[in-house]
DNA sequence: TATGAATGAGGATTCATTCAT
DNA sequence: CATGAATGAATCCTCATTCAT
């Protein structure tokens, strides 16, 4: 282990390079990395692990990657694009009121979870290890998704929908806390990724309700 | 000599056991460990970057531990103690329906986060990595921790304060999801910690009411 | 990460098994191993002693090896296997009287002192820093060898060839001693391995012979 | 561990120093370290381990030693003494045969090891990690020791009591061989030192003996 | 005399990475 | 495409040694 080496990457690499040969391969590597870092966390995690995982010698991986990070920063990548991609709206939904919204939100988000490279708590804390540039990317698409979801709940807020003395960033924290540490634990639980989407959706609805509102429609939360 | 990674047996004992001596100190290294701990992430915190904060040198950081483990474990473990103590109930509490004993709990556990050495998430994957010893007894505290919200939530359903079909597991993990990534996103927020909590509680129970109880009562949660 | 005496569980496996791959190179660390053992010891010698023998950089020396020890053990184990294997006997030998016998095993011993992994003395007390496992198969294998011996000389004493006085022990244990203290100082001696064998062997017969028995054919010893 | 440092030991010092005082503690922490020298060796035995046996802090020996190089000498020292001092014969033995004062060689060189400072075969490669100074003088005593040896060896020679083709070298070789192993076994064995004595010696002398020699006087030896 | 605390130079071990084949 | 072999920079851990109290 060491600290990031990388002093001066070339930027302008020439793109021939890995990951496009062998679509097949490449997606069981970022699978088999998945797996890896979310049970031990990227640090503690060894190529070797990851290439032994995929039937390849340590060495070998190199021809598909660049280094140990590309796989940190592909991981997160795939994870936020799929998040974002979640961020699409039907025609219907993009004009409902912020409770659907949200909920939908929630329920798209969870089924991104069954799709093999997710976000993974863990995974979140090490971006802090990936280069420059790629750690930019990276936060900017995190804003992006954050900043969607505050939208909504702003929404929810002036429609009067949802209690006005909410923090919104409060909420948005803990609505992706929940989300990135699903994974963690959701594999020993019989629950569906969609139950669990339920009892999200419920639970922060409810908690964003103002008090009459709550009252009043409780029985369709 | 070096790291041998002592596989066998060591002729030589353990010589005499640290941690007690100069308590000052190694309060200083467990908050400096926790503090790196919490930013780096267990693996890619060097024990370089604790004596660093101590202001020691690394090798005088065995002076006070045996490992690095120790320090993961000392950390764990004074977190699940804090954890655990604060599920001690004054009387009225103790005797008190199951959400306001809930709402206690969780209060009392965001107390503890302003503690130096509180649960950041990212530990707890890093149980793995624990003697064989050492993580058994992390495991039981964090079971014996598990089995005290399980049966308030319990209480909560056969009172019927808490709807029916509520999965137990399910919000334990909730919550415990919450509570340990807290930390990880607080700092940067305005918010104290008892607003936090009072969110959280929030949440859960108005998550956990069945519907006609919530509507009926709603403007007291 | 370096020497981290895991005393724990690792949740990475132990990897590839090492060893078997480039036996020439894997000969080559092991001669080196034995004489850099042979002339400071097992904790006096370095890593890096051995690596620079072969044209090794240190770490690289962990393709081959999991831990120092295996070098200790191998050598170990290779060695005892030699003299073990000098513990076959042709047919003739094998009916031969004990005095024919023993002479014959003491000049396969020595044999054996030529090919570079063999008994040095001081490698012997350090056995017991191999693991455990490794440590009782080195155990069991001198055992075996002592037996050997001691059949011998039992057979001897109740042939009559040997005095009915002798302890067994001391006289097995005499043998082994000089064995292994053999390479010591043999090297600055120019005396061949077979001269000496012929010189313990002269001793020890003389040594076990009644006094009776020893007048009547000293000639023949 | 460390290769030895003292690159430049000031060769006067004020030998005021250690050792003059509590000559009582002096001498538990050299049978300290003769113990935990015989047992490990001089590398793989830590300051600390003498330490303890003596209820000390380590650092504290510092108080009596300048080095642990200070151990190792003061042991090899005082164990050749004892051997040299072994070296005066009564005018009667000073003017016995060769056998007879080979014998009483052996005889009073095992009651030496009674006391407990005295060879374990071990410490002897480790006088390669003495100062050029202190190395010297110990080679310089072994070579004194030696010589005694050989002349005994000699003289039987032109006396004829012993075989003409012996060599002398191989022969003395073969007694410290003996000497500096039996501590290592011996403790284990039920046979007194004396008893062992009269084995080396029945061995030796018989070895020694020119064939015709033997078979007149076997009865004798 | 003895201790507690710290130092710092090793030395073992790990692992990302390279590269000729 | 994949492998075997090697590299070397970290990083953990050990221990002789120092020194103020």
């Amino acid at each position: 282990m060491a600290r990031p080496r990388r002093i001066g990457v070339e930027p302008n690499e020439p793109s021939t390079r890995r990951g496009t040969r062998n679509e097949a391969r490449w997606d069981e590597i970022l699978r088999a990395a998945a797996e890896e870092f979310n049970e031990r966390g990227y640090h503690a995690t060894r190529l070797q692990d990851i290439a032994a995982r995929v039937g390849l010698l340590t060495g070998s991986l190199y021809y598909y990657i660049e280094s140990k990070e590309d796989l940190l920063y592909a991981l997160a990548e795939s994870s936020l694009r799929l998040g974002l991609d979640a961020t699409a709206e039907d025609e219907l939904t993009a004009q409902a009121d912020a409770a659907t919204r949200l909920r939908a939100f929630i329920q798209r988000q969870m089924e991104a979870l069954d799709s093999l490279q997710s976000p993974s708590g863990g995974i979140w804390r090490d971006i802090a290890w990936l280069s420059d540039e790629h750690r930019s990317q990276i936060e900017s698409m995190q804003a992006d998704l954050n900043t969607f979801v505050r939208r909504i709940i702003r929404q929810g807020m002036s429609d009067g929908d949802f209690a006005a003395d909410v923090d919104v960033g409060l909420v948005s924290s803990t609505l992706f806390a929940l989300l990135s540490t699903t994974r963690g634990w959701a594999k020993t639980r019989r629950r569906s990724y969609a139950d669990i989407g339920d009892w999200y959706a419920r639970m922060l609805l409810r908690g964003l309700a103002s008090s009459e509102h709550l009252s009043l429609r409780s029985s369709s939360i």
